[in-house]
DNA sequence: CATGAATGAGATTTCATTCAT
DNA sequence: GATGAATGAAATCTCATTCAT
């Protein structure tokens, strides 16, 4: 069967993903009922159980899979840019990455703005962690931006990176964005953060 | 009978509201028990009753009072000021003082934050509303401040608007933070947010 | 209220213990459901858990009650036996006792005798733990018999004490059985088991 | 095609069949999931399916194998008694053959004595009859016996064969026991149970 | 022969809510 | 004002069973 790549359960997980990608975006953890996530897949309750052991284990899937979008976004975002590229261009090419990776598939990007919060179980635990190594990628972004005085270069850069990643994330509503409107977001983003007037795009 | 009378209801009423506020926070809407919210109160779940006849109604009040809080301690920051101040020192005052709000009780600021989101029923929806001109007075400074240059004066003021609350609403973290330690931030984000290096403090 | 022997809650407890010694008597620990044993309570499924927390809760206090009720007819059959008498009629009188508190209330003695056996959770073991004194104590009766060679003398006590038990309580059958069978039974216990023919009863 | 032939299909079987036993003398019958079973078996949960239609059919089978298992020791021993031995010799020889029967493979002897019970469905009521004969067997061990007055003689044969069982069975505990602690139980069965002092071995 | 995928019923448990006292 | 007792709905999870491949 080659790579496993589409078989009938893989298909099947997608389908279950996306499903609970959309429900926790929508209703949070504790408001979303793996009936509605079956429902939402075409699938009986009972039946979810066959691909994801635990509530938890499907919500930690469906975080680490955002977080792996968004990542591979900015990666290629940040390695598609000419090598002459100075921070300030790396940084604003990874905003609008970050942004249009997390409205794109909305689901996705909101259901980790909603759920990453506080989600005891111990798979949460680990997704969190997985989307704290996409924190320490962004706070080295920024380390380097303030070297090169790109961004405000005598405060902490932990908090410049909260501060920038909330007010990222809080762009995230209820309804799909256009994307010429998120283009529009991402160059007020940068037009806040960024010193030099570097307009993405 | 004048209005805030302190009856053993009232001083009931703030207990359960108390308790709420830190439930919610930590645990969000749909993951705390009104049995949990009672016990903080030192009282039986049956008689939150008397004083809320639902849980929405509950946490609809609690959302309230989090937003007057933090509109009371707006208002009274701006109003301190000397009257020659300009709108570089009005929105930087207002900034610390939505930090500080945010911050120094810290549960209801983590609750609105948590909860505020979507959960549908009807009193909620009202509070949401009642934080919407919240939102709206802020959306007023911003573009006072624009007038002035004193914020990026070229960008839609309702995007920039979300982009300031969300940073802010960002560093509301799991645990309290000391004053100074919120000062900081409150420097950080004027630092970002406002064009001219006016330092709030 | 005097001694709280007589709520509305402590009824309603009896009636729960009764209704699910009933049923873990005729269908054992697993294949007993909850919503059985609140029927046979006259009550909604829901209303068990506000008098017991957990299935082994319930099935521990149902264990306890048992072992409680026959070791106190055992006790009493004792001590209100002449102080002549010899350990002959001491253990003669405790099978009996035993035998009839057995048959006596069948649910509880019958469920003692399926349950018991192997149910991990917590608080099963801590009522087999206090079982397990109901056994230590017929073994001193049993070590008590072998000094006067009122029973085999040249073996294990121990093991005598598993084969008395084990014979006794493997009369507990599918249905009630009536008192003057039941003393047929007891005869033929002593008849097997002491070595003087000390007819009881 | 002769009978036992050792096709693929039947050694499967003989692997399902040892593997539920196993399961349903450690958890009993409503405490084992097929799928224990089908893994103890090395198998899929579908696969068990193939080899045995129903759960019922799988521990009626289970439960035949041991009736019949107990029965041909209990045979053999008397058989190969030599044929001057008195009903004293043949009842201990039974007895000694009786507990090494379900000491030796301890999970049958185990799954019979915890499942037997009352266990409702079609399928397990046969085997109960089955089970039947080999108590009606002992019976009439017993019953010889008291002629000869190797056992109490003026006793209910039926609850005399009940109480000799029920001690017998009473002694396979959770683990394992070494054969000279079977032989020791042995000899204290007969020591209690026989008049002569028949010491079997 | 065996497996993977799905199903539907039922189990335990939680919880918002009600109401008599 | 407060409590204790009860209810009914819903949630997560388990499991015997089926069937196409």
């Amino acid at each position: 069967m080659a790579d496993g790549l589409d078989t009938k359960a893989v298909r099947t997980r997608q389908r279950i993903l996306a499903s609970a990608a959309r429900e926790f975006a929508a209703r949070g953890f504790d408001g979303t009922s793996l009936r509605q996530v079956a429902a939402g897949a075409d699938l009986t309750l009972g039946s979810l159980y066959f691909h994801f052991a635990t509530k938890a284990d499907l919500v930690a899937e469906v975080l680490r899979d955002a977080v792996d979008f968004a990542l591979a976004r900015v990666d290629q975002a940040i390695s598609e840019l000419p090598s002459a590229a100075g921070n300030a261009e790396v940084l604003s090419a990874a905003v609008r990455a970050h942004l249009h990776a997390l409205h794109e598939s909305r689901d996705r990007g909101a259901a980790v703005v909603r759920v990453m919060d506080r989600a005891s179980t111990a798979p949460v635990a680990a997704a969190r962690a997985h989307a704290r190594r996409y924190i320490t990628r962004w706070c080295t972004l920024i380390k380097s931006a303030q070297c090169d005085n790109v961004v405000s270069s005598g405060v902490d850069p932990r908090i410049l990176t909260d501060l920038l990643l909330g007010a990222m994330n809080a762009t995230v509503g209820s309804r799909q964005l256009a994307p010429h409107r998120v283009d529009t977001i991402a160059v007020t983003v940068c037009d806040v953060f960024l010193r030099t007037a570097a307009s993405p795009g």
